[in-house]
This record gives C-alpha cells, sequence and structure tokens, in this order.
DNA sequence: TTGAAAGCGCTAACAA
DNA sequence: TTGTTAGCGCTTTCAA
C-alpha cells in the first residue's frame, strides 16, 4: 500500500462494501455499473444509493485486470518542442476522452528510444498505441503485433509492414508546392529536408520534384534541416550562402520553414515574398502570426486525430486494421511569405486564401 | 479479452508459466524480480533462463492491484498550446522515467473543467497527480487529500489550501521587470493579466506594482489577456489606440507578450525596443526567435520538473509535502523588445544577457 | 531461502 | 433478474 495512502488511513471503499450496504451480491453491483446489463429497477436504486452513500469509486486497476482491458492507450512522441505536436495530442486526447480513454504518454528522443520502452509499453498492457514519433522501431511493430496491441502511426508511413497509418497527402501537397511556386515565377528552387528516413519528408520531397519535373524544372538544391529549428538555420545558410543561392524554398515542415524565414530575413536582410519565398508544410498557429505569416500546405488536425482515434479504438474492440493507410487530404494556404501567383487564389469564408493549381495550367 | 488480443491467439505468457519452466514457486519468480529480495543465486538464474525463454514481460496491472501502487503519476494540464507547457511536460516525463513512472495525461479547457474528472483521476489510483493548470478544483483537492493521492501544483499555487506547489518567484520577477523598464526610463506603464484569479498573475502584477511604486510611479494601465493570444492582442489593441498609451507594457506570460509585441509592431507601427517596450514572463523558447528577441523574466522550468517530480514521488512513498511552497528564482533575460537601461547588464557564459538592479539604485 | 496460501477489487460464466 | 463461484496475475505474509 502506497505509505501516502496508509497515513490517510481509512480503506478505500471497495463494491464489496456496496454490495454489502445495498443488501445485493457483488454481481449486482458489478452489473449496475456496467452500461446494458440486466438489473432490475429496484436493485439498481438500492446500489445506487449505496454507492453515493459510500462515494464509492470503481478501481480501474481490478477492473482491468479482470477484464484484460486497460483503457488507456499510450501516446508516444518525439517532437514536443514542434507545435504540431502538442496540438495534435490536444485534439486526441479529447477525441479518446469522449471514449472514456486515457493517454499513458511517453516522449521519447528519437525513433531509436522506443527499443527500450518496448518492455515497459507491453506490460502496461495498454489498449493500443499510437506512434506519432517521426519513425517507427520494427522492433516495437513486432512485438505490438504478437501480443495483440493495435498500434497506428501518426504523421508517417511504414512502407515495409503492414502498420496502420494516418497522414497527410505528402504527395500532393509537394507537387502543389512545386506548382504554386512555379506560377509565381521563381528560379532557383531549394528543398529543406526533414529527418532522411522518416516517410513524411521523403514523401514531400518526391511530390515537390515531381511538380518541379511537370513544370520542366532542373533538380532543386538541397540541404537536411531534421525538423528541427536549429538544423534549419543551419541549412538555410548554407542554401542562402550560396552564389546561386535560392530564391524558392520549400521547407518540409513549419517548424523548419519559421527557421528559415528568421535567417533569410534577419541574417541576410531578404524580404520574404519578394527577395525569397519561403512555404512550409503543417499550417501550425504560429504560422499565421503576423511576424511570419507563412505560406504552408496545411494537415488538418483534427480530422486526423479524429481518424487515429477512431481507428486505434477500432481495432481495440476488433476491427481489424492492419494494412490500413489513411491519407488526409489539405491544401496549400497562401500568406505573403511567398510571392503571390496571378491565378489561382481563392478565399475561404473565414478570411484565409488558398491556391490550386488552375485547369488550365500548362504542366 | 480484448478483442484484438483474442485474435492474436496466444495467451500472454504470465509469472506462473515461468514458475513451471523454471521449476519453482510463484513466489521465487516474483522475488527475482523484485530487487532487494532474498533468492538464491542458484533459483535466481533458473528463473532468468526462462524468464528469456518464454519472453515473460510482468504484468503491471496485476501488480499494481496487489500492491495498491499503479507506478502512474496524472498530469492534468491547460494551456497546451503554451510553448511552457509541452515543455514542462517533457521535462517532467523525463524525470518521471528515471523513477520508472509514467504519466497519464488529462487535457482540459479551464479549472472547472476539472471537477468532473475527479471520479476519474480517483478510480486510476494514480501514485500522485500533478496539476499544470491555471487554478486548482477545490473539489479535486479535497478528494485527492481524502484518498491519500499526493497533490502537487505547478507554476501555480493556492492560498486557501495547503495543497503543495512548485512555482516561480512571480512577485520578485515582478517587480525586478518594474525597475528594469523604470532604469530604460519609461513614462506610462500597463500590465496585461493572464485568467484573474490564478496566483501567477496576481503576483506577478503585485511585484510590478510594488516596484512601480518604489519608483514613485503611478499605478500603471491595465488590460486582461487571460493568458491566450488572442485575448492578448484585444488587450494590446486597447492599450494602443488609448491617448496615453504606455511606452513600456509589461505581460503575464511571453504567450500574451509574443502577441503584444506583434500587435505593436504590425498593427500600430511601433518599433519595439525604440518606440515601445515589451516585457514577457516565462522565457519559453520562441522568445529567442529572431523575429521577436523577447526581453522577459525567465522560469528555469528543468529545476522546475524536477522539483516537482521529487515532491510527488516524495509524496507518493509517505513524505509529508503538504504546506510546501516552492519558489524557484529566474533572471530578468535582456533582449531588444525593450529599450536598453545604461546599468545593470551583464553577459552570461552562453552569450544571454540579464539584468539586475544595481546595488546603488535609487529606489 | 523457499513454497503454500490468501488476497488485491473486480468481472463473467453459470445455475438457480 | 439474481447470487455463487471461479478466476484475472501478481505480491506477501507465514511456516517450514
Amino acid at each position: 500500500m502506497t505509505e501516502a495512502r496508509r497515513r490517510a488511513g481509512s480503506r478505500p471503499v471497495t463494491l464489496a462494501d456496496v454490495a454489502r450496504l445495498a443488501g445485493v451480491s457483488a454481481s449486482a453491483v458489478s452489473r449496475t455499473l456496467t452500461a446494458g446489463a440486466s438489473v432490475s429497477p429496484a436493485t439498481r436504486e438500492q446500489v445506487q444509493k449505496a454507492i453515493s452513500l459510500l462515494k464509492y469509486r470503481p478501481n480501474r486497476i481490478a477492473r482491468s485486470l479482470s477484464t484484460s482491458r486497460s483503457g488507456i492507450i499510450g501516446v508516444a512522441v518525439t517532437h514536443l518542442d514542434n507545435e504540431f505536436y502538442p496540438t495534435f495530442i490536444e485534439e486526441l486526447s479529447s477525441q479518446l476522452a469522449v471514449a472514456s480513454y486515457r493517454m499513458l504518454l511517453f516522449v521519447t528522443r528519437g525513433a531509436l528510444a522506443l527499443d527500450p520502452l518496448v518492455d515497459e509499453l507491453l506490460a502496461h498492457r495498454l489498449d493500443g498505441l499510437v506512434l506519432a514519433s517521426s519513425s517507427l522501431s520494427s522492433k516495437l511493430a513486432k512485438e505490438c503485433k504478437q501480443y495483440g496491441i493495435p498500434v497506428v502511426m501518426f504523421n508517417n508511413t511504414d512502407v515495409l509492414s503492414d502498420v496502420a497509418s494516418v497522414a497527410g497527402d505528402n504527395f500532393a501537397g509537394g507537387r502543389t508546392v512545386a506548382h504554386f511556386l512555379i506560377a509565381g515565377g521563381h528560379e532557383r528552387y531549394a528543398f529543406i529536408a526533414g529527418v532522411e528516413d522518416s516517410s513524411a519528408t521523403q514523401e514531400r520531397e518526391a511530390g515537390f520534384m515531381r511538380g518541379l519535373l511537370e513544370g520542366d524544372l532542373p533538380r532543386p538544391l538541397r540541404a537536411c534541416g531534421s525538423y528541427t529549428f536549429v538544423d534549419a538555420a543551419v541549412a538555410t545558410r548554407e542554401l542562402l550562402r550560396r552564389d546561386d543561392a535560392p530564391d524558392a524554398i520549400f521547407c518540409a515542415n513549419d517548424q523548419m520553414a519559421l527557421s528559415a524565414l528568421q535567417v533569410a530575413q534577419f541574417e541576410f536582410g531578404l524580404a520574404p515574398g519578394r527577395d525569397v519565398s519561403v512555404v512550409g508544410f503543417d499550417d501550425v498557429p504560429v504560422a499565421n502570426w503576423p511576424a511570419f505569416s507563412l505560406t504552408t500546405f496545411s494537415q488538418p488536425l483534427k480530422m486526423m486525430a479524429c481518424r487515429v482515434a477512431e481507428l486505434v479504438l477500432g481495432a481495440a474492440s476488433g476491427k481489424p486494421i492492419l494494412g490500413i493507410r489513411e491519407r488526409i487530404a489539405g491544401e496549400l494556404i497562401v500568406r505573403t511569405s511567398t510571392r503571390r501567383p496571378r491565378t489561382g487564389i481563392s478565399r475561404g469564408v473565414d478570411g484565409s486564401e488558398c491556391w490550386k493549381a488552375p485547369a488550365d495550367a500548362a504542366l
């Protein structure tokens, strides 16, 4: 028994106490607590009365042991410093809450950091696991599968396995960004990559390359920003110092784009949207701050979190999800960090602008 | 049994399986797993062998039921959109991890939102609870006390109860800010408050008022920004539209200060650090971004998280913590969002500058 | 040092 | 609709 609890003295009220007071069996109490079980109104009332009288609170741990369901979803996350993830956590938490699930949080640094967690993850007998980390530990995936713990990857996919995932439409996004920058009449393009082995950055880059190719443009310059603010700054400096410095930079996420924007502006004296265009990916809240007004390809976080919750909870109650790879479409939100193309911009009801390739565009 | 688990087929390995294979009793296995229990080297080896052979993973739920310790700390947090909190979560998580504790996350909106959670919080038989929300629900505090669940408040205190807390030195911070702004030679001061009933904003304001008073200055203007970006923008507009618009604004946290800074700059065309000085509180990472370079009173998050973990885990193993109110000192980090006073600035080893009231200052 | 046995608080067959 | 009974997987006395 916890020391603190011991000091508190009074033994917590148990189901047995309630049963005794209500003059019924333990099962009767258990049934009143279980939605959709058969109890007569009379007993139910007796039980309810006893419960509120004793201020009884069911012990979820005992219930978990008995039902083999913990009511807990594990969430492993890496980059809590990237606003995208806290926002996701918040959405996911509220989605899980409506189904009375809670989340056990694992904050790690890098994918490899997951391996030592495997034991612990499994020990907790989680009903599911959401991986919001930049890449998947295949050891983890294997073990979870073996234990029957459903895993859903967020914002990332693993082509080599059949682990379910929910991600944005990275390829389409990258491609749209390319078309948009081309429409803005830029000359030298660059891409700043995130963590190299993450599927998100790979897909975004592939889409971007495809888009440029469709516009008969050469391969863009390239640097790696590892999805972090600091590394992206280094990458941007590297690019802007060149003789053939780019006038259009696409960053694999907003965190890096915000960094690039500031390096361009404050270290190189370039005016974003005029001297250089910077595009991000995610559309985190900060991207819309006046200091940045970052053009970016959005990822509808609410919808993504919703799907993640549906998948993982569905799987916990038997729905097969293996192999499911969901793609949630986003759109290019146009702000002032980029040169403005003549056509293709439309204004939404909320005043935000987004860009779509005109149907007659020659690509 | 979870559907997913059932489909997986193979029943998970239990301690009994290990005991059988090792040819010992369950207790023997349990003892090998318990640090500091008495087992002969021979049995220990047998057991270890069986464990790795069967890939046995102890079931924490069963253990929890038996020991009345869940190994889980609840963390309730409100403003995940304020970078301060994700950063705290990350620090706290790593502190708890070293003691093999995990955190169950509760994301809420506002203090009142905690009340409906009480049942659930208690049902999980948490070993402790950390409240990183702007204010405490007294119902929650009472119930936790009764159940012997230790509670630690972070960045907030409740004077009416004896709930333990860890917070920055808000009063000293507010006072230092006042002295600093006075040293910068400002004329009209304003304060933008956070959520009115939070102790943090109250203490920061009180310190600020005291500091101004010590400089023989009148009461500052005042508006409420509710700790949010949007409300702070409204508050700032309100202040800057006045005929007697302030030239020095102290915001109760960085989130609001960053908002104020941008309103001043982009809506009123004021140059921060020249036309108007803006000071925040917390020193979140973004405050140091070149676009803002916000002068702010720091809260040493790492140390605070460390103390929170020590307190809550200590309490879980019997140390009394009721009534403890820890204050962690911070310092005024000087950047360019404020007019620069002639004296009092010193440079740290990391290149950052901080300000201290000169000893001979006439206050 | 070891094993037997009781129990943590709940759920779920089963029989009544 | 009810109560009885047997677990869920582990820890922890208690004797040996």
